[in-house]
DNA sequence: TTCGATACTTACATTATTGTAAGTATAAGA
DNA sequence: TCTTATACTTACAATAATGTAAGTATCGAA
């Protein structure tokens, strides 16, 4: 069934590792740092396990280079969603949910020895500030009582970890709560949580 | 070092098999499903690892048991939680993080396959009702328009993703803010969330 | 006190997974 | 075309995990 070895094919190291670092993550995202295997992960790639040690010398150097690759990633979507005022929420919750990254910070938080120091989170009290400098401007253009910082503090927190929440449990409470399209009501409780958050 | 064999031990087999599960039970809830090792498990306890097999059978069906358990905990500590009128989002947050049961959650929410027919999320549409009563009688009594059934659920819902998430990043969430006390970041959290879910 | 059920042990089998050794073959440069 | 570096393979070693077989010892009851 596997295709006959027509001829080896033999890709540039870059390349290789990239397509292993993808495939790898695909099963970190779906089963977490246990289910990510070496015999499996090569299956995937048509190629055998020995190659992937030939490019990251252990199983714990590949882990490591998933880990920074991820947290990167990560950090540059909710950048580039926080960049954009309108619509940032659900920007976020597509990057958490949709793109498996709240699977991902949750296997990471759980494992207990998360990429701790890889990761800059200083960028979030970054993303922070701006937001409260937009609450601030609303608040004046309205002619309303400028919020604390200290509120904005909890606010940011409050959509953090709601979104997180959201998207890990988010399928289990639609099907509880009788619903039948999680998608929409999702979509709708995002759509809720911005309004209560914004006003 | 092991204290010598003085005389083995005999235990009846319920208390034995309530060992186990505490045990196991509690590397659940540090490690995950993949950190409960029978091996591990047995020394934690100074037995031998074929000793719990003899209980359980499998460790597919310890597993079994322990998720059944953990989620029956869950379960009454919510609706016990929920019960009380008063401060009920601290008994829950408590609950789900003290208690290690919003890890055990994770756990399972990740691993794809947790325990969804062995239990009954109906109950959170009893708290869910319970809540829109009180609700509803709240506002009657502050002389306010009542709220609609869907809007409590929204909260529901807030409610339940955000102490979720706050109990799995919260740590993380106080250190990359720059505070030093997570414990006390978390409570005035919780406080400044219960009064904007209640106002 | 004896006897039977069974809680438990030791020793071993099985399997899955990471890692190593040694060789093969392909791409690329001289 | 010859050569060299190295991407990759096959075969195997090492380890760690679950599970099994068979026996031992303790508790409770007759």
């Amino acid at each position: 069934m596997s295709q006959k070895s027509q001829k080896r094919r033999r890709l540039p190291a870059a390349e290789a590792q990239e397509r292993i670092l993808k495939a790898a993550g695909k099963r970190l995202a779906e089963g977490g740092p246990d289910a990510v295997r070496l015999q499996d992960v090569a299956q995937d790639l048509g190629i055998s396990h020995p190659a992937i040690l030939h490019h990251f010398g252990s199983r714990d150097q590949l882990m490591a280079q998933l880990e920074a690759r991820g947290m990167r990633a990560l950090q540059e979507d909710l950048l580039a969603a926080s960049g954009t005022a309108e619509d940032s929420l659900a920007r976020v919750a597509q990057t958490l949910g949709d793109e498996g990254h709240a699977r991902l910070l949750a296997w990471w938080v759980l494992h207990g020895e998360g990429p701790e120091e890889a990761t800059d989170w200083g960028m979030l009290q970054d993303i922070a500030r701006g937001i409260h400098e937009r609450r601030v401007e609303a608040s004046t253009a309205a002619g309303t009582a400028a919020p604390s910082e200290e509120d904005t503090t909890w606010v940011v927190r409050l959509a953090a970890v709601a979104l997180f929440g959201e998207a890990l449990l988010g399928d289990i409470l639609t099907k509880s709560a009788g619903l039948d399209d999680p998608e929409d009501a999702s979509r709708r409780f995002r759509a809720w949580l911005a309004e209560r958050l914004i006003g």
